[in-house]
Formats: structure tokens, C-alpha cells, sequence
DNA sequence: GCTTGTAAACAGA
DNA sequence: TCTGTTTACAAGC
């Protein structure tokens, strides 16, 4: 992968951009720019907001920051269609008609099977007498304050081009040059519909939007991919509800379910990701519990990743604790705020994997989700069954307004 | 030590 | 084969 960039162009073109903004002014200039709701979803088969509802998250708060956009468009700004190896297909007129300060992104972008208008392609362009965008040049950009608790705000200096960090170590300039991958992961989720992608169109944002997938045989960006998506899941093992989420829907009469990953209401509304490293932590410290040393990158056919999943798999599909999480999950999002209800619209199975394999014990209970308080109420190292959470839910979809299902297990006369 | 990227093994669809 | 999960390790900070 670490090879492909040579082909790429310098990116560092833009004049007239300090060095370093500050995050005011990026704050100022962003809350002129509100984005524009997407109205073409030609092809697109699940849910999403009614047509007069915004879709846009709009002018950002000064408190929030941490928007990875912040990566993003800076990032997105230097990476052209020719780099991203964009076809001519993938890329709508605008890619020509790029203002002079702003390197066009391309619109419309076409996924695999479905076509899509990014909404931020309009909302890029600045007014004619609004300031020059401070991130339109990122010879540094600023990690979110709230991208993970123990990093504070860095400033990292760019390279001439934007590839991944490349462990290959062949090109020291590369590193830090392009926002993580949970990042960008967000901002295609967040430009979907509905705020949610099928895997293979998050790949084929990737290949748009960035300078990956240049090579048709590198698909260690993929594997990437995926991983950050699970692992950015699995923090909501923990209730931070910072992250990604699976959920599975029918995509039409008798089809067999599909996967999609989608932005949490409450990553939406926060605009930050966090950390998988608490995840990770919570693996080491896992790891004398079951083996001693293991090869560097096999697993072993008892190892706990694979007995682990084996677990989830053997309960998780189709439980109805899953449906009662998911469910509490989702209503738990809409308690907190009731903007987010038609981010949360009915899901036909979720994934709940993340529920349900909690690594450190059932989880009995939690706080509502409050930015901030993230606390979870844990039982033992025994696993059983975690939840126990009958509700009944409330959803509204534009063909049929409110809904409410009731929550078989509940019984008669009670309610939440 | 934390964070991130990457490779790889593995299960299941 | 693709997708999702998990582990392990490397590297930068």
C-alpha cells in the first residue's frame, strides 16, 4: 500500500492558509457552512428522514469542536479524484468546476449500486465573501480534543501526500498525513443516508475519497476498514455509544437481510469517535486468563477471539435479548434526545454481538446516555444473560408516522 | 503508555 | 468469497 503513493500528486497547494488556525476560527467558519440535506437517494432502498426534515447536522456549536470534519475536510480537500483513482463514473461535474481556493471534491459519488449525492459537496463551496476555509490547507490539523480521552489535541505536520500510516516504515513523511481511519469511516457514514453504508460502499467511499484503493490488489485498507468498524462497535459494548454500529435490514420482500453500518445518533450529535484503545487494553488484560504466548498472528482454534465470537454467534442471532437490547439501546437514544427518533427508526434484526459478548461480565444495567456518563453497571466474570430490558418502542418512518411495538415478552398491562 | 495501522486467523453466511 | 471479530505486533507520539 505504502508504494502506491508515489504516483500522487503534491497536495500541499493551497495559499494563504496559516499554518495553524485556531479552533474558533475554524468553529466561525464551519457554522457558515451548514450542510445541505441530500435529496437524491436514487436507488436507495432503506429508510431514511422524511423529505422535509433536515438531514444535515447544521451549523456546528462552539462546543463541539471535536468534529471530525475537521479532518475530514481539510483532508478531503487535497484528495483529488485523479488521486483517489476515481472513475469518470464516480465523479459529477463539479469535479471540474472546483472553486480556486478549494480542490473540488467529487459529487455525485455512485456507490456500487446505488447513487448518492454527498451533502457536503454544495455545502463545501463557501459563499463568495465568506473567509477562506482554515482547514483548506492542512499543513496541520488538530486531533479533536474529544478524540480520545487521554490524547489531547495534537498537532500533527503533514506530509506531501495522504496515505495511511504505513507500518512498512519506508516513508517516515507519510505518517500522520490523513485523519484515522475511524474518522473517515465516520464522515462516509455520516454523508450516507440515513447516515448508513453497506461495507462495500464504505469501501468504495475510500476509493472516492481518499487516495486508497489505487491499487486493485492492496486490501490490507480494507481489512482496516473492518476492523475499525468492529472495534469502534464494540465500544458500545461499554456504553459510550461513541461509534459504529451494525444493524441488518431487509432490503426488499424475501431478500435476505443485509448488513449496514451505521453512525450512532449519539456520534452524530457529538461528532467524535473514541478510542478503541480501552477495548484493546481490556483484551491485554484478558490475555493471561487463557494462554501464554501465542504466535504474532495466529490464532490458535480455542483462542478467545474465536471462542468468544463462537458464544456471540451461538446466541446473539435472533435473541430476543438482542431485540430488547437493541431496543433499549435505541430507546435509550431517544430519551436522551428526541431529535435523534428518526435516526433510530425500526430495525428489523440488529446486530447485537456487541451486547452480548460484553468481555468483562453481564451488563446489569446502565445510566442514560449522557454525554459524559458513560457509566455501566456490571455483574461478574460469569456470563449470562445481560439484559432484561422490556420495553415497549416507539419509532416513526415517514410512510407511516408513529409506530409502537410491543414487546411480546412484556407482559400484559405493564408498561415502560 | 496510548493511539493507530496492519496482518492474519477464524467463523459464519 | 465476503464479512465480521479478534489477536498480535509495529510504529509514532
Amino acid at each position: 500500500m505504502s508504494g502506491q503513493a508515489d504516483s500522487k500528486p503534491g497536495l500541499l497547494s493551497q495559499p494563504q492558509a496559516p499554518s495553524q488556525i485556531s479552533l474558533s476560527d475554524w468553529a466561525r467558519w464551519r457554522s457558515q457552512v451548514a450542510p445541505m440535506p441530500p435529496r437524491q437517494y436514487e436507488g436507495y432502498s432503506f429508510p431514511r428522514v422524511a423529505d422535509d426534515e433536515p438531514y444535515g447536522l447544521g451549523p456546528l456549536p462552539q462546543e463541539l469542536l471535536g468534529d471530525p470534519n475537521a479532518y475530514i475536510d481539510g483532508y478531503r480537500s487535497h484528495v483529488t479524484p485523479t488521486m483517489a483513482g476515481a472513475t469518470s463514473e464516480m465523479l459529477g461535474s463539479q469535479a471540474a468546476e472546483g472553486h480556486s481556493d478549494w480542490p473540488l471534491l467529487q459529487s455525485p459519488f455512485v456507490f456500487k449500486d446505488q447513487s448518492y449525492n454527498y451533502p457536503q459537496m454544495e455545502s463545501l463551496q463557501p459563499p463568495p465573501d465568506s473567509p477562506p476555509s482554515p482547514l483548506s490547507d492542512v499543513s496541520s490539523y488538530q486531533s479533536p480534543p474529544s478524540f480520545g480521552a487521554s490524547s489531547p489535541g495534537v498537532t500533527v505536520q503533514t506530509a506531501d501526500r495522504f496515505s495511511p500510516r504505513s507500518t512498512t516504515g519506508d516513508n517516515n513523511q507519510e505518517r500522520h498525513s490523513h485523519p484515522p481511519y475511524s474518522m473517515l469511516i465516520y464522515q462516509a457514514l455520516k454523508e450516507a443516508p440515513g447516515h448508513k453504508l453497506q461495507l462495500q460502499n464504505i469501501y468504495s467511499w475510500f476509493e472516492a475519497n481518499t487516495d486508497k484503493g489505487g491499487d486493485p490488489n492492496a486490501k490490507g485498507w480494507q481489512n482496516s476498514i473492518r476492523h475499525n468498524l468492529s472495534m469502534n462497535a464494540i465500544t458500545l459494548t461499554f456504553h459510550t455509544s461513541f461509534g459504529f454500529e451494525a444493524v441488518k435490514e431487509e432490503v426488499g420482500p424475501g431478500k435476505r437481510a443485509v448488513n449496514f453500518w451505521r453512525l450512532t445518533p449519539e456520534t452524530i450529535r457529538s461528532g467524535s469517535i473514541q478510542s478503541t484503545t480501552r477495548y484493546r487494553k481490556l483484551q491485554h488484560h484478558k490475555k493471561p486468563l487463557y494462554s501464554g504466548h501465542r504466535g504474532a498472528t495466529r490464532q490458535q482454534p480455542e483462542s478467545k477471539g474465536v471462542h468468544a465470537m463462537k458464544v456471540v454467534k451461538s446466541r446473539s442471532a435472533n435473541s430476543p435479548h438482542n431485540e430488547r437490547a437493541e431496543a433499549y439501546h435505541r430507546q435509550q437514544m431517544i430519551d436522551t434526545n428526541p431529535s435523534l427518533e428518526h435516526e433510530y427508526g425500526p430495525t428489523i434484526l440488529p446486530a447485537m454481538q456487541r451486547y452480548m459478548q460484553h468481555p468483562v461480565g453481564p451488563v446489569v444495567g446502565c445510566t442514560p446516555m449522557i454525554p459524559g456518563n458513560n457509566t455501566v453497571f456490571l455483574d461478574t466474570m460469569e456470563p449470562g444473560p445481560a439484559f432484561d430490558v422490556g420495553h415497549n418502542h416507539d419509532w416513526y418512518t415517514p410512510e407511516s408516522g408513529f409506530n409502537r411495538v410491543h414487546d411480546p415478552l412484556e407482559g400484559p398491562g405493564r408498561s415502560s
